[in-house]
DNA sequence: ACCCTTTTTTTCGAGCTTCGAAAAAATGAA
DNA sequence: TTCATTTTTTCGAAGCTCGAAAAAAAGGGT
């Protein structure tokens, strides 16, 4: 049972629109915003004069616009860049990053390191971890807006709380719980989020329009990941991350997997998966660990070159996305699907396969042609997205709030 | 964006959740819809004395309960009956029903036809839904509760508007829109429902402990139906009513589905799949149409007396099912399953390899026993349901909006 | 310069709504 | 019959949004 509207809510409800909307983007007017949420103008005037008294949005100095119209001018809003920092942590095979974001969404300060995931320790890597992220707060400085929330993107599965990470293909343990170490040790909330929903969440900041509603993302790497948006909301499991796309089964008992089991679509649409296919060693050998990105782009070379193995490799693997995001959309019925990662370098090899196999489901059957997207550096997404989502959250929860009546000090 | 609360949403929001609590069972008090809501006990008594006056609810006789605690004794509170009735029509092959229901829930009529609906035409199916409608109404007679609302629950595809029926493999006719049919008709908003989306609401609405979050409903049948309730949502595609499991493809390019693909899953599990593989027939034959339940029957029975054809037939539905239903788990991770029609006389048949499928799948991999439940006889349920929409739709719009004031006739 | 027009934003009172506290109601226990 | 207990209603206070009117801030025209 939900909980019922107190008037108090009221409030609370409709200040987070009105930060939604100036977040929406394009610095609307306080009339815009009206519009936008359907709002009086009144009610509208007093909430974005409360939240400037708060330091939450403040007044845009007019640009040069060219189009000057009658009448008196709209007083653009944006969000206070100084509200809060938060801080964006990705972890990826062999990568860490850290950045400092503004409550703007601007990139304040940004570092990485390239240690060995793989071989680290569970410490190890929690403390490379927090030496980033204890140089970026000492190279933020003194800003005086307060940091005031952390968000880890990660490759692997989390648990539904998102506090900890449950398994990942980055290092061999499992169950870090991550949200745990670096809230005792930095005194922020911490989630941690999945890096395929993340991109998800920054390619619908990005282009709501076009990805607002529906959004299918596919990560193409040794793994294949998935994030999934639907009617506007960010899927995941009620028990984990979810979304596990990879690890729907392709081919019943059919090629190892790296997860053990046989048959997932990462065992054909894997890098691993293509290698292994295109040496023309048993579908039931070993995946291989760690391929680097010189030895997938030779691959894909000889497949544009020539009629062997390698171009057969590329083939099985676009069937195999093809055919299981055509059981996606049975489900779900067709989104766009925007492809990231390295594995997207050989896009032109693996889309006709892709394209091929959904027209022979049922999710394909009623549209020619689908909107896929290609972005092949995911970095900067899933640092938006981890940003974004961390931003957002402070909207709807802390600054949405109304804050306690300040007692006038009047000594 | 969502529109903003204003002021008179508070109200209707807050009316809506009165009613759901009492439709939710249990004939309330108001000391326990205000604990269930959170609103205080000052609000609940406002609206819930609004919602009698108006004739939505009604106070309920104490009844003999032989708790007899010192104060003042609750007054239980319960959904007026005559508020308004609701048709809800459920349409499967060979079959034809209409019920009227009123605003408790419970059945007044109830009839139904066995027509031939595959060599009907669409004209003959309308009008035999027709007939069939006007003549429960003619027997409700002069109930004085209004008719406000209609479910027709049908077996097949139908659009996002849920206002026609896309197809169905109870009619060869296709786009055939049911809504603007009835509605002008009988002067009643109508909706068209999938008939294993209806059986999902009416087990959730039955058991919210078990279902109330998350619920799979399967059905067993010529083909394979699906009802899936996320995160205590109904949920249906954005184009259609989504949810097409029967079409995941199971084995890529694998055997004639009726759909006229090959490999979905209703090519391995549904009937005419089933009495294919036992028969010895290609899976690239012809799908048989409309084949009768002895025929099933004698199938089971022949499959648990030997070990031929018929026993593999029904392990290899069994797999396509449990292989699914692994692929469906990860990505919405594990739901109870409930499986309904009558091919779950034969579920011992299927079941250990359901399990055994399942168990070398990714969702299937932290669980290991699942929550399976069966319903051989689903018509109930698909009325059941249906009615439910037609009545919690009421509850939420037309009686959670206040009414306009009434003007007092002082003549 | 000056006034008019246009558009945006703020102000102000009215009307709802919910809430907490207190009162009223209804019953069992003594 | 009176007291204790629990439920329900009543009543005033406080908060929110809204519409209308006013104020503000520009450009346009003479």
């Amino acid at each position: 049972m939900t909980v019922g509207v107190r008037h108090d809510d009221l409030r609370r409800r409709n200040r987070a629109m009105v930060i939604a909307a100036v977040r929406g983007g394009g610095q609307p007017s306080r009339t815009e915003i009206a519009a936008a949420t359907g709002l009086s103008n009144s009610t509208i005037s007093t909430i974005s004069a409360d939240l400037i008294t708060e330091g939450v949005l403040t007044v845009v100095p007019a640009i040069e616009n060219g189009i000057l119209k009658r009448g008196r001018p709209q007083v653009a809003l944006g969000l206070h860049p100084r509200a809060a920092n938060v801080i964006a942590v990705t972890l990826s095979l062999n990568s860490l990053s850290a950045a400092i974001i503004d409550y703007s969404g601007k990139v304040i300060v940004h570092e990485f390191r390239r240690p060995s995931t793989l071989t680290m320790s569970a410490d190890e890597l929690l403390n490379a971890l927090a030496e980033l992220v204890q140089s970026v707060i000492l190279r933020m400085g003194q800003d005086l807006a307060p940091l005031l929330r952390m968000t880890l993107a990660i490759q692997g599965i989390t648990d539904s709380s998102k506090r900890a990470l449950l398994w990942s293909p980055i290092t061999p343990h499992s169950n870090i719980d991550f949200a745990d170490f670096f809230e005792t040790r930095f005194r922020v909330p911490v989630t941690v989020e999945n890096d395929c929903n993340m991109i998800a969440v920054a390619l619908r900041a990005r282009s709501p329009e076009r990805y607002g509603k529906n959004l299918i993302t596919v990560m193409l790497s040794d793994g294949i990941g998935m994030g999934l948006i639907q009617r506007g909301e960010l899927f995941t499991g009620s028990r984990s991350s979810g979304g596990e796309f990879g690890h729907m089964i392709h081919i019943p008992d059919g090629a190892q997997c790296r997860c053990g089991r046989r048959g997932c679509v990462e065992a054909y649409a894997g890098n691993y998966a293509i290698l292994r296919h295109a040496r023309g060693e048993c579908e039931t050998a070993q995946p291989a660990a760690d391929i680097d990105h010189l030895t997938m782009t030779e691959m894909a070379n000889a497949a544009r070159n020539g009629e062997g193995l390698e171009r057969d490799a590329f083939k099985r693997a676009g069937e195999a996305l093809g055919f299981a995001l055509g059981s996606l959309f049975a489900l779900f019925d067709p989104a766009p699907v925007a492809f990231v990662g390295l594995g997207t370098s050989a896009f032109d090899l693996i889309e006709p396969s892709i394209r091929n196999a959904i027209a022979r489901t049922a999710g394909g059957q009623h549209n020619a042609e689908f909107d896929f997207a290609i972005q092949a550096d995911e970095a900067p997404l899933i640092r938006e997205g981890g940003a974004y989502q961390a931003l957002t959250y402070l909207d709807q929860t802390v600054f949405a709030a109304s804050p306690p009546l300040q007692v006038l000090d009047l000594a």
